[in-house]
DNA sequence: CGGTTGTTTGAACTGATTCAATCTGTGTGG
DNA sequence: CCACACAGATTGAATCAGTTCAAACAACCG
């Protein structure tokens, strides 16, 4: 049960900036957890298990993931730091995996239920994160169902953007996805989210170095993506 | 203000087979509220106006939808009769339709809060309830995103009649939705979605006789859906 | 009966996939 | 510091699944 006040306060501190009072934010930053370095490319949790673990992300970012009757693959969900993936009943019904080397505190359901009864707040407050993602979802799905590939592409960079709280016109995007994990999101190949790429920056909309996004045309990237925030609060 | 016993009594009844204890479920089934019957067609909600209230389905089918930006639809969620849509912070992010008329209870979320204090499992309850929605949302993200046309609609097909708590096989799925509506949960055209219904029938996975759906093969139904029911409990 | 909504079909087209090859950047061991 | 390996990015050509447009057909209903 390794745990050190610092990672605790980091923690907290993100509870508080996501709206959670002190006491009840002081209360779960405090249940007994391990801190876990999660690696990309090999399964974190895999489909199937046991869903009796409260995660939160501390540093980088987690993926679900599911896989389709042939075996190829749809990642479902983001987690950024701060964001959690929360215990149920039943076995999981997707994996989890690093998109980049993360930071995880994991706890037990079973710690947590005695302080969902002492701090009511708490199950608002999941309550609140979980309709969040479920208007993230409700995106992804207008995306994968009716937004042509440009519009996918661009959707996500602006909406990772937002979630990874970085400037992507002075400082750039730290785009953290390769393209094969870009096209797993927005249920495309690699391939043509390569050419999407190409044309976005043929278009002037954005400017790569590296795996850094610049956006260079915010207002019509948004439009090329009907792109609006508020989705994420 | 209208309620009958009748319809106070469904409800109640509706939240005890969904695993609510009768305490919580009584005082739930006996908030204040309004029956209204809802037409298909004309909008129910639209989007952007307040979450203040709870629903649930009495009888019929609702769906949430949203719209790109190029005003092409796309179906996010559907709720069958026992299902509910909750209220939440901020404003919809989503409009609300009946596919076939419905009879839907709605409360105001002031009279809920009360009684969510006074019973704290009605918090665990709504809990498990999101929890359903999102498990089939990732199933859905994985169908507009991985699956070819003919799996994403045999795969709602058979979702259908699961939630729907018919017996496809002898009785045939009632199946309440067009062609177009079919389209825009799937992501699709209807035209599309017309040839994967009579490919479906070609290859004697199903038989229509009108709207009527029966799973003449489901095994191989589901086989070619990649169909495993467990995500929905 | 006429109007409306939904289904079916055909033909042309196109966005995205598939397959395959090449290129680039980064890290590793000698 | 170079040679090599490896992962990811890029490009081209052929193919195909699904769209688009347009028209015909069927079912339902007042």
């Amino acid at each position: 049960m390794a745990r050190t006040a610092n990672q605790s306060i980091d923690l907290y501190q993100t509870l508080i900036d996501s709206g959670l009072p002190a006491r009840p934010a002081r209360a779960l930053a405090g249940i007994d957890h391990r801190v876990v370095d999660v690696e990309p490319k090999r399964p974190f949790r895999e489909m199937g298990t046991p869903r009796d673990e409260v995660m939160f992300v501390v540093s980088g970012l987690l993926c679900k993931y599911k896989t389709d009757g042939t075996g190829r693959r749809q990642i479902v969900g983001l987690r950024f730091p701060g964001e959690g993936i929360l215990p149920s009943k039943g076995l999981r019904d997707f994996g989890i995996q690093a998109i980049v080397p993360s930071r995880v505190m994991v706890g037990s359901a079973a710690d947590l239920e005695p302080i969902m009864k002492a701090h009511p707040e708490i199950a608002g407050f999941f309550f609140e994160l979980v309709q969040r993602e479920t208007r993230i979802n409700y995106e992804w799905l207008v995306s994968t169902g009716r937004r042509d590939s440009t519009a996918r592409v661009a959707h996500l960079l602006l909406e990772t953007a937002v979630r990874a709280n970085s400037d992507p016109v002075t400082d750039g995007l730290a785009n953290p996805f390769t393209q094969q994990q870009i096209a797993d999101i927005t249920g495309q190949t690699s391939v043509n989210v390569n050419r999407v790429f190409a044309d976005l920056e043929r278009q002037g909309l954005i400017r790569r170095e590296g795996r850094r996004v610049f956006f260079e045309d915010m207002a019509e990237l948004e439009r090329v993506a009907s792109f609006h925030s508020e989705y994420l609060q």
